[in-house]
DNA sequence: TAAAGTTTAGACAGTTCGTCAGAATTTGAC
DNA sequence: GTCAAATTCTGACGAACTGTCTAAACTTTA
């Protein structure tokens, strides 16, 4: 068993290296760029091969997708186990995605590019299965804030929202407003200053609008950002070489 | 000049045709459906004519996009035009988003395969500004209603956030919302039930956090429904056969 | 009616995807 | 160390598609 342990460690490997140079394609030359012969050139291995490790062109998408989500997941895990109130932990999930988006590009898109119907119809079971299964995970680190936000009476009961609704809603606004930030629209030419801080703004007043408590005063919730750049995500803005996600406009 | 006059006419018609067929393609068989081949051979006219109206697919791909959009636009000023509040206006937008969404599948799937840059990169300048020109008139439709709900002291000035940030928020949810409707996705599987109603609701929280008056009783927000399928989109509701867009859960 | 001008057709070159038969390599028994 | 069996890799190939370009067909006009 030493044997097909070896071979498949060595496969493994070669996959991580066909996920890596697809990626670092689609970083320098966009989703066009992307080719199964390039990855097979630069891997200097041949299509054959590749087409061993995916199926098709869509399910080495999905692959990639997958990767990125995960990431997405580690830091919204790491947003949800701040230390504060319930909502101060969905301030932190929100502000997680923006980072997320931040780290590179590449990862809303991948997004984007994946959740359109031609590449979902043409992957793998598998690469579908995992990626639904993220998804989930994702959703239901979300869902426990909320729940435990009404069980501790500081989100009161909505007769027409249950948790998973609130969610879905938060969800939509930061996936649509990263979107548009992500797309050709020059918000800043429309009027836009500070796109990022503006989601998060929109995200806080969603849940003012549901009493969620404690309100957040300007003063409060510029705290609560100043913290989550110390205590949580430290590492990550110190990887991308910035001190903070959200330029203050006041000088 | 009859004669160029007749020419254009027919070519324009050809246009028409070429766009009609290609959205017909695409209805029918998904976005991989379209090929320049395929439109050429069912509008009857070769490759070649089809290139002397649209520069690539890509081109072609940003006019059906475009004349979507414009269709969202006419349903968006009708709901800009309801007689009530500034506040019920903006309801009747996202009324009229969904009312869109809902006319074809595709509408929104335009959008999202047209934002790519992949895409935007190969299109025509000109279809590319009409692009920019019908969004510009969407957003200025739309923040003609803040603005007036502000004038009108219905809506407190935010030191955080101008009117069209205000939009950009309520933009964000309507869109990601419909393409997380639109994607794979199982919603109704994770809990969350009628869907776009969920979405209006959060629309409506996003408000309810400015203090943007009046409030919204869920009486209230019944009534303003019913005014809209009666008052507003009758016809397009009665061309979709259907009486209500949000079935309602109470028996 | 015929030359000048315009429009259309579809063959062609260039890509890319995904397949598959055969070449190359590895394995393990002797 | 050798060799047959098993596994893995290769790249030529067919199919589909894009976008171009020349020659043919058609229209206009004098």
């Amino acid at each position: 068993m030493q044997q097909t342990s070896r071979k498949q460690r060595e496969r493994d490997n070669r996959h991580s290296l066909f996920l890596e140079l697809a990626a670092k394609l689609i970083e320098d030359e966009g989703f066009p760029g992307l080719s199964m012969d390039r990855v097979a050139e630069l891997a200097e291995y041949s299509k054959g091969t590749i087409y061993q490790h995916f199926s098709c062109r869509e399910d080495l998408l999905v692959q990639l997708c997958n990767q990125s989500l995960s990431k997405l997941l580690e830091l919204m895990k790491i947003a949800a186990g701040f230390d504060g109130h319930h909502r101060d932990c969905i301030v932190a999930t929100v502000y997680a995605h923006t980072l997320w988006t931040r780290q590179s590009a590449c990862n809303i898109d991948m997004l984007q590019h994946t959740a359109v119907a031609s590449v979902t119809s043409k992957a793998t079971e598998n690469s579908l299965a995992q990626h639904k299964h993220i998804e989930q995970e994702l959703m239901a680190t979300l869902v426990e804030l909320v729940q435990g936000a009404i069980n501790n009476n500081e989100l009161p009961k909505n007769k027409q929202l249950n948790p998973m609704d609130v969610v879905f809603g938060l969800w939509s606004t930061c996936y649509g407003g990263q979107l548009i930030i992500n797309s050709d629209i020059e918000l800043s030419e429309l009027g836009v200053k500070n796109t990022h801080a503006v989601l998060l703004r929109t995200a806080c007043l969603i849940m003012d609008g549901m009493q969620w408590q404690p309100l957040h005063s300007e003063k409060r919730l510029k705290k609560l950002l100043a913290r989550f750049e110390t205590e949580l995500f430290a590492n990550e803005l110190n990887q991308l070489g910035i001190k903070t996600l959200f330029e203050s406009q006041t000088k």
